[in-house]
DNA sequence: ATACCCAACTTGTTTAAACATGTCAACCAT
DNA sequence: ATGGTTGACATGTTTAAACAAGTTGGGTAT
């Protein structure tokens, strides 16, 4: 449901490149013959080439034209850096189907402990989920989940089984949108083995965030362990020009 | 050497941020204000205000105003995603003491393996080189990076003991824009035992990037082993609205 | 041939204006 | 008290225009 302008010319645009109508190295028709061609002016064009930009794709080059950097990956890579999805849309890139268990449920108060490591204050009511993601039959990821109560009332396990965030967005009309997110490679613990097919692995890649909905709330802080070879995070960096 | 008027008023939100002036929380003044106090239009505000919510410090809401949402890491970490920043840079934000050392430079010929790996055309001119990087006395980065000779002659151990990246910007006029990164954890090699003061870790994080320059000519191929203790990767994602 | 200049492109920055749309508090009628 | 309306104000989108500045190729004068 596109209501604005930008956001299909970005399309068209992104997906001429994915089928390689405009190849790596190309130059695009310039930004006056888009403006012409889409029917828009140059600055809706400009946008839509500023987020392909921001999504390395584009190359804009002062004088010269913008040119197309897009290659597609050889390996996939599960999770892309620099986007907010859930492990269902993750997963549905890849051939595998995913599933969830729910390992713990639990509604606790917020401690000084869980306040020091999550950002919430003391007394804050809290879900405190664990969940375990398998890819077919191999368990790759583990999921640790404290929610705000507050800001998501009316979570239960059955929705935790399938896409909290589908749960909030769809039925609470809540909007997530920014993410905090920490990446390092930590030893397994009990707790790894005993819940991950780590295989011969004796590490985890991990990553911890927070996560902010459109009121600047902070309701949910993230905790995952990841099987190594099953994962990796991908992202794309444009040099500050400030 | 600002030229553009939206990059000091950018510097200045930023600062009047993490000087705690606007705190999390807040809202700021409105557009309206911005561009009455600096004597711009509402457009130049805008900008400044869109490059600070992409970093994270802010957070628009459509009819209230613009939240501030930074907070200070209690922890360091060493580099951010969604950046491009030297190793001197980043450990310039450390307290230790930032050292290079070179263990190989040479120059190679691109053949079929490498060009598998990196996406250098084979028969291309190559520098290869590896580094260690030291925070203080320990070993925390092995580093192997590989450039297109043709973008980047003049190379030599000399200058890759130091700043390789301000050799090329500075004296090279290169312009460095776009990088691709892929990071993963993997097992310790042999090479990573005898070059980094692994401590008891038997596992390294590891980030393996495609770097353009601004005529978006792919000239590096880095790859990067880190101690995981000494190494954390930060980023801060939003949401598309596409 | 060579060097230079210039004209015709390109993208980058900034302004001004108009309108759409979301939020919120004050006010009013019940 | 309560509920709904409304108006002031916030950000979001789009256009048009003007100018700045980098790139390129062709023409000209040497």
């Amino acid at each position: 449901m596109p209501q604005s302008k930008y956001e299909p010319i970005y399309h068209a645009i992104k997906s001429d490149i994915e089928s390689k109508k405009y190849q790596s190295g190309d130059f695009l028709p310039s930004e006056n013959e888009f403006a012409a061609r889409f029917g828009c002016s140059r600055n809706t064009v400009r946008r839509a080439i500023s987020i392909l930009t921001a999504e390395g794709y584009l190359l804009p080059q002062h004088g010269r034209g913008v040119q197309v950097i897009f290659r597609p990956e050889k390996e996939l890579s599960l999770f892309t850096i620099g986007g907010i999805e859930s492990f269902a849309e993750a997963a549905s890139r890849s051939s595998r189907k995913a599933t969830t268990k729910i390992v713990t449920f639990k509604e606790v108060k917020c401690d000084q402990s869980i306040s020091l490591m999550t950002g919430f204050d003391v007394g804050e009511d809290l879900y405190y989920i664990e969940r375990v993601r398998y890819l077919g039959k191999q368990a790759v990821i583990y999921d640790t989940n404290i929610f705000l109560i507050s800001e998501t009332k009316g979570l239960t396990e059955e929705i935790a089984r399938g896409s909290i965030y589908r749960y909030l967005e769809d039925t609470l009309g809540m909007t997530i949108t920014t993410s905090r997110r920490r990446v390092t490679a930590e030893r397994a613990t009990e707790r790894d083995y005993e819940l991950l097919d780590l295989g011969h692995f004796d590490f985890v890649l991990t990553v911890v965030g927070q996560v902010f909905n459109s009121r600047g709330v902070m309701f949910e802080y993230t905790r995952s362990r990841h099987v190594p070879d099953q994962v990796c995070f991908a992202e794309t960096a444009v040099r500050q020009k400030v």
